[in-house]
DNA sequence: CCTTATGCTTAAAGCTCTTAATCATTAAAA
DNA sequence: TTTTAATGATTAAGAGCTTTAAGCATAAGG
């Protein structure tokens, strides 16, 4: 049952482990292993966490890579239901 | 902790959806909305289930689209773990 | 023999993820 | 005020994924 729109992952990324570290978009990068642009754009919501994605920032920041992913998941589901109904879908078994 | 190898979430789809109900690949790809060569694809281990598929699978069966994504989300997780060593990554906050 | 189902290949379009380089803006420091 | 650092954005590019359509060869069944 999902029905809220969850926040994109990036804003997770920014307000739980950016800000308390007071770290900058481009030390953050740096540390991540990847480009500033690849960060940037996953914390302003313009890309999604990648699988590879989740496992580096569960090394820098000692989370686990499965919550990100889940975020990235139940954000990128939320997205898929809003077209349900344009789905053209047979029924093949009973509730 | 992930320490198994999880199956292609396109196994679960034979095994649990379409031989109980006796289904064709081509017969429930149609009623998935989809061509044969995606489903068959996604069957036998060489596409992922996309949020959409998700979706559709939902209805189709009457499950969850949360469970199918799941499904996916662990098999690229573990895969992408098998790689943690390989990144670059600098630890940034403690355990 | 003919039909059906299947997996595979090719070719193509569209999208995502990533990088590097560049630019304009903002904010802080000297 | 001038200079430097950080940021968000754009452009250009390559690699890979998802999906489609069309076609081919194989296997099973009537």
């Amino acid at each position: 049952m999902i029905m809220h729109n969850p926040p994109h992952p990036g804003l997770i990324i920014k307000e739980l482990c950016l800000e308390p570290l007071e770290l900058t978009v481009t030390d953050a990068a740096k540390a991540l292993g990847v480009s500033r642009k690849t960060l940037s754009s996953i914390i302003n919501g313009k890309s999604n966490i990648s699988p590879e994605m989740a496992v580096r920032l569960s090394i820098a920041f000692s989370t686990s890579s499965e919550s990100w992913l889940n975020q990235q998941t139940q954000y990128d589901l939320w997205h898929a239901e809003q077209k349900r109904k344009e789905l053209n879908v047979i029924k093949l078994a009973a509730a």
